[in-house]
DNA sequence: TTACATTAGTTGACACCGTCAACCAATACT
DNA sequence: AGTATTGGTTGACGGTGTCAACTAATGTAA
């Protein structure tokens, strides 16, 4: 038992290489690295988030957030617009640029997922989402303590 | 159906981002980067392996892999030693403090993973144990795939 | 044996990237 | 009004990987 935790980890520590920076994503698209593809994603996901919001989401220091914002400013896929009620912050609203190019590379990864998975069942195809959404949901569960316990 | 593909990289991405540079690998262990660590283990994991060897396995060029091994030699981890055979190649033995890190490392992780696990019937994390499997058998047989396409 | 080609590894220059600390401007507190 | 706080930006910096040029060892062929 104690053995499958340690298998455990040396896969996902492999998915998670290939997945990565260094994997099939550190490309990403285009001209987005992960990380910028990350923030993007962020900003798409949520309406009126805040610079600090992005950088927090993707565990990067407020001038970080500022740079990578700067990139995807002038790449053309996001905008700043300060707030109307607080003139201190800066909401990231993604422009159909940004739009375009966050479906794009989704579709893209999701092709490739098909390609690795179209020769199983439907059933194994259920079953490893499972698998995954308890990981992620044991995952984010343990994020919550962890925050607690500081 | 295509919509659990796309649920499906989704978390991915996610497992991917938690476990990779920025998640709770990012600080890996004491003075490791992930690339560094992905690097010894490559070293630990196959004998007589050169530092092109490396450097191929974690997708680096031979000067980025010189860096790495550099890097790694400083902290004492790994020694540089000429091949008897060929006196151009560098084989790149792990000493004892490395082995031990690598070793400390795994624990540390696969306890991790543990902590996230433990409330799970042991058939679902088995269940866990081989949706992964049959993941990253698939993305290897894959990559073999694309490799001959080129 | 000499001359040329190839291969493993190293190095200097460089560009990219995220952090830190100092800073500015807007808002909140009293 | 005056001070503290907060969101965001910027300059300086250190870390990191690449590229191209290099050295040294090996292979090849006359």
């Amino acid at each position: 038992m104690k053995n499958s935790f340690s298998d455990i980890y040396s896969l996902l520590q492999e998915l998670a290489w290939h997945f990565g920076d260094h994997g099939i994503n550190g490309e990403c698209c285009e001209d987005l690295s992960l990380v910028e593809f990350m923030a993007l994603k962020a900003a798409y996901e949520n309406d009126n988030f805040t610079i600090q919001d992005i950088g927090s989401s993707i565990n990067f220091t407020k001038s970080g957030a500022t740079r990578i914002i700067d990139r995807l400013e002038t790449k053309g896929y996001v905008k700043r617009e300060r707030s109307l009620s607080d003139g201190r912050v800066c909401c990231v609203p993604v422009t159909d640029k940004g739009a375009q190019v966050i479906s794009q590379i989704i579709k893209k990864n999701t092709n490739y997922v098909e390609e690795l998975l179209q020769d199983l069942e439907p059933q194994a195809i259920d079953n490893i989402k499972i698998a995954m959404e308890i990981l992620i949901k044991a995952m984010k569960r343990q994020d919550i303590i962890k925050s607690k316990s500081l």
